[in-house]
DNA sequence: GTAATATATCAATATATCTTGATGTTTCAA
DNA sequence: TTGAAACATCAAGATATATTGATATATTAC
């Protein structure tokens, strides 16, 4: 039930499913891209994908200063459908703006 | 993204889920047959049948005085996913105590 | 009509969650 | 080792949600 509930509770939040429908159309993103791109600010957006983390939809893979996000795999059926469902709401998804590394971040 | 959440947020509560569950597993229920069971104050019930309605994932009845309550159907396919991964949660289910119509309720 | 029963809704309080700005931590480069 | 960048976490306030007891509505029996 515990589990249930924390995977339900982090898609409770449209911050969070914009999070998720952008990482998995996008693929791998490191938390400034995500500011960038969703103008969020980074204590908000940070505390977000711990919350997806934890909910085992993201996994997280630091390259020095760097952590990138990206959806967890295999993700069990039930995630893998609240995925599905997410991908056909009609969001209008920001542009990835990819900063990091490609002249620095300086966010 | 509205009905999406909302759907979610139905589901965002450990009662909620028991509700579903237990009506899921018995079929119609009505609520005083359900305060009986559940061990609940008949407010809370009705409140969380609502949500519960709202969220299209029950229907009612009205038969006189009673309310019964039961899965909607069809469900789409999310809402099925969901209460399959309900059916398959370690939840100690209460036994259903039926008083509607046997020899009234006077809950 | 009146009373009683089943259910719904309201109001108040308690609890949880979200947002923001401030502060910590880690890593890298000079 | 010092500073800066990327990210995480904390504290405070704002907002949402759950619980309870009281009240409202609707239906039935008399």
């Amino acid at each position: 039930m515990e589990i249930f509930l924390k995977t339900v509770s982090a898609l409770n939040d449209e911050t969070r499913v914009l999070l998720l429908r952008f990482i998995d159309q996008h693929g791998e993103c490191c938390v400034c891209d995500l500011q960038n791109s969703l103008d969020m600010i980074q204590s908000r957006l940070s505390r977000h994908l711990k919350i997806l983390k934890d909910a085992g939809f993201l996994k997280v893979e630091r390259k020095g200063t760097w952590a990138y996000y990206s959806i967890r795999s295999p993700l069990d059926r039930f995630r893998l459908e609240a995925l599905d469902e997410i991908k056909y709401l009609d969001i209008e998804l920001p542009k990835f703006i990819k900063t990091s590394q490609k002249e620095g971040c300086k966010i």
